[in-house]
DNA sequence: CAGCATCCTAGCTGATACTG
DNA sequence: CAGTATCAGCTAGGATGCTG
C-alpha cells in the first residue's frame, strides 16, 4: 500500500478538505504567504489564540502535507523557521477569496468576531 | 447581539472554514452545483456514505448559512429539492479548485481513494 | 526558544430503529 | 420519501506542566 498520512478519502475533494480543513491551517498558511517567514514564536503571537500543542502538531501536518517547509538552526537558543512551499502557495489566492467571500457574509449578516486577525 | 448561527470566529477565514469545513459541506455543494436541483434522496445516493442524519444536519446548516434553497412539495409522498444559493454559488470555483488540486496531489502522492464520487 | 508528555473533554460523527 | 430519535464512540482540540 502507498504512503497515506491521512485515511479514508472518498474522493479529491474530500482529500484536499482534510489538508486545509484543521482549525488553524488556513490561518498559518496565510500568515506564511503574507510574511514569508516566520519563525515559531512569531507564529503564536500571529496566531493568537493556538496553544503551542495544536501549533507545533498542526505545523507537523502542514509540513508532512508539503504544504510548508522547516528549517531549524543548530544554535543556542533554539531558531527555527517557517515557510509556504510551492505547492502552498498554490492554495494562497484561494484561501485569499474564502477571506474576502468570509467578509462579505460577516458585513452582511452582521456577525461579531471575538477579535480581527 | 446580532444573530450568531456559528459562534467565535477569530477572523473572517475562520468564519469560511466553518461554514464548507464540515465533513460532507464541500461535496453536497458541489454535486449541487453540477446537478442543479437534488432532491434528499438523490443527494443521499450521490454522497453514498452519508447517513440519514448527517445528510439532514448538514443540508440544515447549509440553508441556515445560506448556501443552499430548500423547497418542500405539499404533496403524498413527501418530495423536498435543494439547490444551491447565489452565496453558495460563489464558493464554487473555489470548490472546483479545491478538487483540481487534490487530484493533482492524490497523483503525485500515489494515494488510494476508497471510491470516486 | 521551541517544543513534548499527559490527561481530559466537547462535540462531531456513526449505527440503528422508528415515523408522518 | 424524507426525515427523527436515541444511544454511543472517536478524535480533534484544550489545559497544564516539563525539557533540551
Amino acid at each position: 500500500m502507498t504512503k497515506k498520512v491521512h485515511a479514508g478519502y472518498v474522493c479529491s475533494l474530500d482529500y484536499a478538505f482534510q489538508r486545509i480543513g484543521g482549525k488553524y491551517k488556513g490561518r498559518i498558511l496565510w500568515h506564511l504567504s503574507e510574511a514569508g517567514v516566520l519563525r515559531y514564536g512569531e507564529l503564536r503571537k500571529t496566531v493568537w489564540d493556538i496553544t503551542p500543542k495544536m501549533l507545533t502538531q498542526t505545523l507537523r501536518e502542514l509540513e508532512t502535507d508539503g504544504l510548508i517547509h522547516r528549517k531549524v538552526y543548530q544554535e543556542v537558543p533554539p531558531k527555527v523557521e517557517y515557510k509556504i512551499s510551492e505547492i502552498g502557495e498554490q492554495l494562497v489566492p484561494f484561501i485569499n477569496f474564502l477571506r474576502e467571500w468570509g467578509e462579505k457574509q460577516i458585513g452582511n449578516g452582521g456577525i461579531e468576531l471575538k477579535q480581527n486577525v
